[in-house]
DNA sequence: CCCTAAATCCGAAACGTTTCGGAAAAGACA
DNA sequence: TGTCTTTTCCGAAACGTTTCGGATTTAGGG
């Protein structure tokens, strides 16, 4: 292994002036920066990750811990996020390694240990349920990290979007064509995302002067089986809905493969609308029709996410405790007014 | 942060006799000992990985570094087989962590970096391709690592099944009941793996003294659409075989699938056989018929693996080079004579 | 030519741990 | 009592890095 000291013998230098020519610090000969660079260079030096974070406190690696799945569709939505962490990470010069605990383990005690053990500089969480474990221990322990989502129980920063906006406008943009009976496919109700989508939803019916009593929410895991299952369901119907708001692409496509199943066409019999994370694992451009709705790449979320938690990092600054992403619309080809 | 040195002062002890005292050295005293023990307890003490780290050259850690996909199939595969690496190695005290690297990044690079940071022990690769370039790094870089498989082309300590035995057997059984035209569902040809099971099928038709063009290996990734597609193709032509050997059980559940389509049944018109890593999704128990073939249960593999990198981390070890788990079988209801 | 400021360098300490070499105390044996 | 061994302890160095405080040299201004 190649050391700074290895260097400075090398160009007769302190170790000092080695690691601060290396560090691009003001107080050393340019000069002397071009020969020390050249040097590391032709030694092949690397700087000791696990002695700079000795020294400094800090090792560059931030962490997340997941509990293990066997849900295929859990699982490829998993490794997407964790592409998309990973690269923006990557970016901004920070590693991020992934902690797969198994089904059963404590994963709040998992952070924890890793914290404890030093050698993480913070943390991401994500799909936070209400009073989360985990942020209760990342908190306790005073550990950097950011949520992406949010638990409205316990104080934390967070990157998320504005869930409350989304239920509001894809029930509003049904509303205003006309539609009533809506059914809403949605996560269960331990989580707060959900609890704000529906919360929105509600507040679009009251705005209209409108009794929300017409609207289905049903909650289940946001995957496609799932949402074909409860189409296959509400189809049957007697008073079936003439709209349905899919949480998200997976669902949606349950919907739409239902739909087809039972010759319904969509829009003209069926209206979907969804809220698109950008993460689908085909790509939202190949549902047919177009599928419309809320848009908001996670791929954005992940830059602020990152960001965010090396700010942390940097300085114990949490000054920034909330970050809400800008919502786009899609028209789409999936929906109908009712009065047509 | 509580350190070595507070507990130290807090028992009026050197650091050295504190330190000698958790790690259950044997010039301490027993009474000592205790104490040493209650304190670290009560104050919380938690040794540093980063500090013990540098002086040790040790960090606890082991990595593997995987590609990211958006292959559900392979994404949930590939889970399964992080959760079962992660149960093993926590199990003998060692954490592991998964870095995903984007899809188009140089992994190879990726494990250079890593490792001359320092802070991450040994490695793990799986799925090793012919001149495999994770293992030409890892080897140039004299670093600690243990390949799932094997690449032929190269001298590096791996665990393994007997890949040609598999071939042999799955071949030998379909052959001593009478069948002549098997179709074999495999890996691509720039697996070593698959090589082998190829040979193994070649010599068992041989060894009867038959041809072995009456074999027909296709190769593919081993994902169930693509079993799906090739049975469909299979089944059309004129002289369709009448067993097929399916790499593994994703290959097979889409060779039923395809089978049930075509209204052929399994055993009477199509045998079918494979090789069982015990990683399917839904259980091989799920297979009606009962799914006959090799067996060789992946998580019996991740305990050699784990151990052997352990011992490799611990003393330059090699003289253990390589260790092949044995091969069970399961006759299963999905094979039946064509004589019959 | 002296004084000050800027530029460039270096020694030493520190981060928290492990470990080598020895030291002190206590007991065993003559 | 003196010597030798065993038990129990400790100081100090080391791992590779960063950084504080100061030292030395050079240039600038009067």
């Amino acid at each position: 292994m190649v050391t700074l000291k290895d260097i400075s013998r090398d160009l007769g230098l302190s170790v000092t002036q080695v690691s601060r020519a290396l560090g691009d610090h003001t107080d050393v000969n340019p000069q002397t920066k071009q020969r020390v660079r050249a040097a590391a260079d032709r030694l092949g030096y690397r700087p000791n990750a696990v002695a700079r974070g000795l020294k400094t406190g800090r090792s560059g690696i931030v962490a997340m811990v997941v509990s293990g799945t066997r849900s295929p569709e859990v699982s490829a939505h998993l490794l997407e996020i964790v592409m998309g962490l990973s690269a923006e990470f990557s970016r901004i010069g920070l590693r991020f390694v992934l902690h797969v605990a198994q089904p059963d383990e404590d994963t709040a005690q998992l952070h924890e240990d890793l914290f404890l053990a030093g050698g993480i500089d913070g943390f991401i969480v994500i799909s936070p349920q209400r009073q989360d474990p985990r942020i209760k221990a990342l908190r306790r322990l005073g550990a950097a990290f950011v949520v992406h989502g949010r638990d409205p129980d316990q104080r934390h920063v967070h990157v998320d979007i504005d869930n409350y906006g989304v239920g509001y406008r894809l029930a509003d943009h049904l509303l205003a064509r006309g539609h009533r009976r809506i059914a809403f496919l949605t996560a269960g109700d331990h989580t707060f995302f959900s609890q704000e989508r529906v919360r929105g939803l509600r507040q679009a019916y009251a705005d209209r002067g409108l009794d929300c009593a017409a609207a289905q929410v049903i909650g289940m895991p946001m995957i496609a089986p799932e949402g074909y299952r409860a189409t296959r369901d509400l189809l049957s119907q007697t008073q079936s809905p003439t709209a349905i708001i899919a949480g998200n692409t997976m669902l949606a496509r349950g919907v739409y493969a239902a739909a087809a199943e039972c010759n319904v066409a969509i829009p003209d019999r069926l209206s979907v609308i969804t809220h698109d994370d950008g993460l689908d694992l085909f790509g939202t451009d190949t549902f047919d029709p177009p599928l419309g709705g809320t848009i908001s790449p996670l791929s954005d979320a992940w830059v602020s996410v990152a960001r965010t938690l090396q700010n942390m990092i940097a300085a114990q600054n949490d000054g920034l405790m909330e970050c809400i992403l800008p919502l786009g619309f899609r028209e789409g080809g999936s929906i109908q007014s009712v009065l047509d």
